[in-house]
DNA sequence: ATTGTCAACCTGAAGG
DNA sequence: CCTTCAGGTTGACAAT
């Protein structure tokens, strides 16, 4: 069985198709969500050297929801299961198990309720009005949005690329976000469209280094030494081009500098 | 160890 | 004064 260059889709995930898998992986959800970690690791995970991990998460807890509503207790106990509801990999199961298992399950799990907690930890820490600059002594974190979320956001962004208030409020209370998540991502967003944009502007019309222009320039200093007499410098035509090197335009700017000193007109 | 990604954050300007 | 924006930076995290 060749299962090089497979990989799942968001959509695989958020459609809970797994046909697509189960041809590539010759098994069913059902015997997969029975494996240990290492027999599942070792059957699927070489699928996507990219995202294993999650790849694996989204796996078993697809499997799990795939065999509801009645739990099997082998899967119940399962280790990758409990796993995923130990703190330290709770990062990971809040990326990959909010979504499929949350459209499964009526109640709250154990997961979302740490989610819940943890949120509203936060907003007690920040008062509404207040800016929510650098906390003091609390390192800063980076939450990880789920995919369905994610997906929402990018399919409203495809829409329309500027929310209203009442939008915005209305988008992160569908998605369980702040309204200052839904805000600052769409401006990271927006920001992030203009800035491939213009690479992909500047890709176009700057030449590759393959073919950059090779001009002569005049070689001054050679092993230490002055190739010509000051007067010939102020007379440029006597002086003898070389032809060996090729053409920056910018590199009037690689001096060697102090190091506080930036490069091409940064702060000094 | 390095690199790429991205949410969070900052600054300054504009608009009401 | 407040909010939102564009543009840029920072820092956490995952992949390599």
């Amino acid at each position: 069985m060749s299962q090089k260059g497979f990989s799942f889709s968001i959509q695989n995930i958020l459609t809970r198709d797994n046909t697509d898998i189960e041809n590539h992986i010759g098994r069913e959800f059902t015997e997969l969500c029975l494996m240990s970690d290492t027999e599942l690791q070792n059957e699927i995970g070489g699928i996507s050297k990219r995202v294993p991990q999650t790849c694996l998460a989204n796996y078993k807890i697809h499997s799990k929801t795939d065999c509801q509503g009645q739990m099997p207790s082998s899967l119940e106990s399962s280790q990758s299961w409990k796993s995923l509801q130990r703190d330290e990999t709770r990062q990971l199961s809040e990326r990959c198990c909010s979504e499929a298992y949350t459209v499964v399950c009526s109640e709250h799990s154990a997961i979302e309720r740490h989610q819940e907690v943890e949120r509203m930890a936060d907003e007690e820490e920040v008062p509404k009005n207040e800016s929510p600059g650098p906390r003091p002594g609390k390192k800063r974190s980076r939450a990880a949005f789920s995919h369905t979320q994610v997906y929402e956001l990018e399919r409203r962004f495809k829409m329309q690329r500027y929310l209203s208030g009442p939008e915005r409020a209305a988008l992160a209370a569908a998605l369980k976000l702040t309204e200052t998540q839904v805000k600052i991502w769409f401006q990271n967003r927006r920001y992030k469209t203009k800035r491939r944009q213009l690479a992909a502007e500047l890709a176009a019309i700057t030449p590759s280094p393959t073919t950059a222009k090779k001009v002569a320039v005049k070689v001054l200093v050679k092993d230490d030494q002055r190739q010509y007499r000051t007067e010939d410098l102020l007379n440029p035509a006597s002086i003898p081009v070389y032809q060996a090197y090729q053409y920056y335009p910018y590199i009037y700017c690689f001096q060697p500098m102090p190091s506080e000193v930036s490069l091409c007109g940064g702060p000094i």
